[in-house]
Parts: C-alpha cells; structure tokens; sequence
DNA sequence: ATGAAAGCGCTAACAC
DNA sequence: GTGTTAGCGCTTTCAT
C-alpha cells in the first residue's frame, strides 16, 4: 500500500530541515558532506525518490519535461519505426514521451492532444487527422510547441515534415508507363488523408501528362488496412475489365495487394518500403522513405523550439527513393495500337 | 510564448471566487446556473485548460490516471502491436500512457523507470531485460503497480503473462523432427532473454527426448536483429558441416535467416509469425503468438491492480499455435543409417 | 450558493 | 551551511 515518502519524511529521519533535503536531492553544492551523508542515508532507508510533478509546479523554468506524440496507429510499422526514433531522441535529452493513436479519428485526436496538454506537455509531434484546427491553435496560443510529421497540418503555422508524396508517387507511375502499361489502377487509404490526397494527385498528374485518361472504375480509396485492400484488389481483378498495372498508396494496401496476389499476375508498385519486399515472388518495387528519419527529423525540431527557437515555421520535404526490385514489369501488355 | 492561464485568471476574469471556478470546471453541482455561465464565459475567453498535475497534487485519490510502458524495442513490430493494445486498454479508461525502450539495457531500462516513477505512474507495463530486481521491489514498495508481460520478472512477485515458450519450441523441433531432420541449428536473441532461454531449453528437450545429441556448433545465441542473424546463417549454411534444418529464435532472426536464404535450401521453422510469412516462397512455417492478446491482458491485469485488486500475484501462459505452412518440409535429408 | 484558509510536495528568495 | 517564509495551481475543509 506503500505512501511515498516525501522530503518532510526525509528531514525528519535526518534530522535536517526540508530545504536541506532538497539541496542534496537536487545536488546543489553548500551542504556540509556531513550533513549530505547523513541525508542520503535516509533516502536510503526510506526508498524517498523525488516527486517531478510537485518539483515542475513550483521550479521557475516551467517545462515539463515531456512531449506528446500522436500518430495513426501505433501499431503501424512505418509509425511504430517513427515513435521509436522520436523516444531515442527525447531519450537523449533526458524528457518523456506520452503516446497517443487517433486511429485517423479526429475526435480521439483531441481526446488525446486535450489529456496530453492538461499534463503541461511542452511540446507535440503530430501525425494530424486534418480536423481540430481551431483547438490546436489555441494549444498552441498555450505555449504549446507543435511539430507535424508525415502531414502538414492544413491551416497551421507550425513546423512540418514530410516526404514529395506526388513526385514520389509520379516517378513510380512513370515506372510503369515505361514498362507499356497504361491501365493502371490507384488503391488508396481515405482521400481525406493529405498523404493520400497528395500520392492520388501525383498518379493523376502523371497520367494526364502522358495523355491518358483517369479510369474511375480503377480508382478507389477508403482502403484501411490490409484486409480491405486485398479484398478491393481481389475484385478488380475479376472484373470485366481489370487494369494491367496496380498502384497502391501505403505500405497496408500494397500488403492487401500481395496477399490478394496481385503481383504475380500484374505489376504491382507500391508506397512504402516493406520488411521482405525484396524476397516475394516477384519481389515488389516500391517509393521509399525512412520513418526513423523523420521521426528523429521531427523530435529536433521540436526540441528546437522548445529551447526556444521561434523563427518563422519551418517546412521540411525530405525526397523519396525509388526502388525497381522489378515488379513493375510484369505482365506488360501486349503492345498496342500507338507506333 | 503565452502563459497559461490559472483558475486564479479566470476567476479574476469572471468576478469570482477562484472555488467558484473550480467547481464548474470540476462539474460540480451547487453553482447558481448564472454564475456558471460567466465562469464558462471566462473560461472561453482566456482559452483555459486545468492542470490536471496541480490537481493530482492536491487530491484525495492520489492517482496521477498515467501509467508506463516499458518494451524491448517499440520499433519491433511484436511490441508495437503490444503498445497499441495496452494503448487503447487506457484510452477505454482515461489513462495515459508513458513509453520507452529499454533495448534489452538494464540500465535504461532503470532510467525510464526512474523517470517514469518520478512522474509518479500508477502502474507499469514492464517487458523486463532481467536486471534491477532490488530497484523494482522498491518502486513497489512505494505502491506502483507492476504487471510483466512477455517475460516474467525473476525474482519479483508480480503478475506475469507470457506465452508457453518451450512447448511451442518443443513443437516446432518435433516438427522438424518428424520430417526426418536431426542435424537442426538453434539460432536466437541473447540468452539472457527468458523467452530465448526458455526457447533454447525447449529445443534441448526435444532434441534429447528424441534421443539426439545437441551440437554446439549448430547453436547460436546472441543474434541480435535480421542483420546479426543473416550474417550467422550464410555463415553455417557456407560451413564445412552445415545442419539440415534451423529453428530462428524471434521473428527478427528469422527474417535475417529469410534474408540469407535459408528457407531456399534449408528446412527453417520460426517462433513469432510475421507478415507475408505466408507469401515467401517457400512458405514459413512457425510459432505463432498474439502480441495483441497480451498486451491487452496485461493492460486489464494492471488496470485490475490498480483498481484495488490485491489478490496473490497470477501467472497467466497463453498457448501458442503451430502453423504449418510447408517450410519445415524443405530438404528432407536421404534416409539415413536408422531403421 | 459562495468564499477564505490551509495545504499537496516541492523550490525560490531571502534570512541568519 | 542551514533554516524560514512564501507560493506554484489546484482541492479540501470549514465558514458564512
């Protein structure tokens, strides 16, 4: 049942008063190492350890000493990858790390940002949902240092890191008109999505500028997580008129893609980067980018502005790479009626 | 930069007494329906928000609603998918949830706990590396709650929940034994890891029960990541001597021995399913356990604590599931000089 | 229905 | 070197 003990215990069984257990506690120098020992041995015998909530409340620097992070699914590897690389970094500069999955749910978003901010967090690393403009504005009003990853965080002023989703998106579209294929079918997550509205603009954009129309019949968003992929894949490809080339707009449609077995029949490209991609029958090319990096990318923003930087927001676009593991080949068509 | 506004603002703001503002903003009843409304009104105007540290100080319950969740690696998709779980468990409770990784380092392992404690956590999730046994009795002496998970705590007496890691190894051997294999290698984690010691103990037993002699140079401990465990299969696949099957300890290692090819050539069988596992050519087979269960049982047996409950420590062992996916079948070696 | 005083565990500022 | 006083933002207790 246990109380803990305070520093008022301490003193008592030192035989000391309060402020002198504090200045051992904290270290400071000024006590006779007599007095210190004898201190510390009844820290020892009573198991005292320090309260940091009631020493943030009343110490002059008013910061807490922990961030906030908020991603999609915690359980996503390309989130997961993210979160561990945000820890190292708050890690290293001694704070803690609250987590948070909004399951792309704007209302549990604010649950969490709102929960988060009445624990005095100083600072957020956001995957946004897109909702809650006017509440975060006020967190930030607060004091509250945001930094957006992934996503920008539409109508915000606050720093953003991300990946050129259309031009990584364009490039792998590209990919497979080179390879003949012009039928090729966009499987993305919820449009509402920024990535997911970005990557369908780099498709369209990258179609239209070969001078192809947009198929609706091979467009379709909405896809959360594998299971659905695979069954709007499965579908696809058993309609009257399938499409010769897939594209799929996040590492869990591209899964839904494979499981449905898409890639051994037609091309098959992928967003994400994956754990064995590169050993699948064929193995998968994909748009690459490296979540740990923006993960560590955002956290030293963030403890930038922490320390107290507060230039004008930053926005930072890291490239994406891609990968011809040689999936984007397959099937190509029979060559048609152009030259 | 902001302050953040106090009761005291507020009631200032509103023409009351800063209790006044504390009971609405606690919901309480016995405040005149207009006196409230200029309290909201306030409380709108100055953007206020509680701080739910300074009232955890003063309350009766003294539950910070906060709890820690210590894992091995949360980039590791077996734990992210634990944390997700655990997560949601305290979303459902209005808890929060600290994280950190240990990386199978007692010392910070120790350091987030610290921190963790001193932020004073009600209960902690703990995958532990092993160490600090006198460190967590004292954290439990000071009354936070602690449930195991995915290792028990030697020497603690806690909850534990865990996995039936020898009989699902157990399994596996037979398997392979049952395939005609007897030249099978033994690739895991670090030894000191329960799971993989208990692992280790598992193919002993089964290799002595079926009468075999254990080869040393068919065993490898220490692998830590795809990358070590990739290096150490190409190494014994390109040995003088090599085995004729591989049982890989955890889901990382077997993703290096995918890496390195063994499943081509080699009988592999491999503890932890993972994704895609059923699209490899050949397909794995492996020893499949629910990271999702656990964590969420872990989380109710906390949260159970928590609640008061101060029943003798249980010891909950989930079963695993053998899945036969065919890749325990590769390379049958020739009939040899038995029967 | 509302408020004043005390105090949660700690540190800042100032004594001695 | 050490102790005293005040107060962080809030709730508890008791008064009015």
């Amino acid at each position: 049942m246990a109380a803990r003990p305070t520093m008022k215990d301490v003193a008592k069984t030192a035989g000391v008063s309060l402020m002198t257990v504090s200045r051992v506690v904290a270290g400071e120098a000024g006590v006779a190492p007599q007095t210190a020992a004898r201190v510390e041995e009844a820290i020892r015998a009573l198991g005292y350890q320090r309260n940091d909530i009631a020493r943030n409340l009343r110490r002059k620097a008013q910061d807490s000493r922990t961030i906030g992070l908020v991603v999609d699914d915690l359980a996503n590897p390309f989130f997961s990858a993210l979160a561990r690389s945000v820890e190292d970094e708050a890690y290293r500069r001694g704070f803690l790390v609250l987590v948070g999955s909004t399951n792309d749910d704007p209302r549990r978003e604010r649950d969490v940002v709102s929960a988060f901010s009445a624990r005095q967090v100083d600072g957020l690393v956001l995957v946004p949902t897109g909702g809650n403009r006017a509440f975060f504005r006020a967190q930030m009003a607060r004091g509250v240092k945001v930094v957006c990853v992934d996503r920008p965080a539409t109508g915000l002023d606050v720093d953003c890191i991300a990946v050129d989703n259309r031009a990584g998106t364009a490039t792998a579209i590209r990919h497979l008109l080179n390879h003949g294929h012009t039928r090729i079918a966009y499987l993305g997550d919820r449009q509402e999505i920024w990535t997911q509205h970005e990557r369908f603009v780099g498709y369209t954009e990258a179609m239209t500028a070969a001078g192809l129309e947009v198929d609706s019949l091979l467009i379709r968003h909405g896809l959360r997580g594998h299971r659905e992929a695979a069954a709007a894949v499965a579908d696809m490809m058993a309609g009257p008129n399938p499409p010769t080339a897939f594209f799929s707009g996040n590492d869990l449609v591209t899964l839904g893609a494979v499981e449905a077995g898409a890639s051994r029949r037609f091309a098959l490209v992928g967003f994400d980067d994956f754990v064995l991609a590169d050993k699948l029958d064929p193995p998968i090319s994909v748009v690459s980018q490296d979540p740990a990096a923006l993960g560590r990318t955002a956290a030293q923003l963030l403890f930038g502005r922490i320390d107290g930087d507060d230039a004008a927001p930053r926005s930072v676009v890291l490239a994406t790479r891609f990968i011809d593991r040689g999936s984007g080949g397959m099937a190509v068509p029979p060559a048609g009626g152009v030259g």
